[in-house]
DNA sequence: CTGCATGCAAAAACTTTGCACCGCC
DNA sequence: GGCGGTGCAAAGTTTTTGCATGCAG
């Protein structure tokens, strides 16, 4: 049975305002100002916790530290490979590739995460000058 | 200037043999056979720059160590749920899905990966039984 | 009160790096 | 022989965990 914590409503609610994918690390000082003595543990605890409830999103960019998303609507995330920040990515009409995929495969297809590549907005703009 | 080792042409040659994407530490110890002194940090160096020479691909799957994959061409990968094995996913007409993600877009985008998860084969199988 | 959650710190897991020596070009 | 590669070990980075205490139910 999982108990109510303020600290894990407290991450949950920093993640939801935030739309940066902040790192464990990030969120840490972010919350430490509401609670001056929360570990590190306590937040990865909670992180693992509540992406397994679904409650949030873990963005493993395949580089640097996972990072964290509260907005669990489907959506996908695109990496600048200039500044690295992450921004967020709807990218229509993309449901159906998990039956693409399942075409050639013999197993049971359930889900799929996707990270695109490139450069942001800012970055693009700045290489024209 | 890169200079032939050859340490790195039998990493080269073990992942292109090898069809189950292993992680640096199985390289390690299959390249120990035939090179009974070689580092686990040279294997981390080579696989680096095998990377970034585009000879071999990486595949962070999110959870667990980094694996490698020594087939280039174009392709996917699916992670089982169940047993955590990572296998070879080719998906017909996915080329257009950079384009489709640059519509709601404004940077550029360059290139994206994509991990299928759900039940192997294998998997599937004994969950029928 | 009971037991899950926390804080703290140690440790685990994975990867990178400094340095002296080795071997390709 | 010069310079990049290696082996070794230490250290860096990120995440997990054991344990005593705190707090929700």
């Amino acid at each position: 049975m999982i108990k109510y914590s303020r600290q894990r409503e407290c991450i949950k609610n920093f993640l939801v305002s935030r739309y940066d994918h902040p790192t464990a690390e990030t969120i840490y000082q972010n919350i430490k100002k509401d609670f001056p003595n929360i570990s590190l543990g306590t937040v990865y605890r909670n992180l693992t916790l509540l992406c397994s409830l679904g409650e949030i999103q873990k963005i493993s960019a395949g580089t640097g530290p996972d990072r964290f998303d509260g907005n669990t609507s489907p959506h996908y995330h695109f990496i600048c490979k200039c500044c690295g920040s992450v921004l967020d990515l709807n990218v229509a009409g993309l449901d159906h590739i998990n039956i693409l995929a399942e075409q050639n495969f013999h197993g049971k297809i359930e889900g799929h995460v996707a990270y695109f590549y490139g450069q942001c907005p800012c970055c693009s703009q700045s290489a024209d000058l």
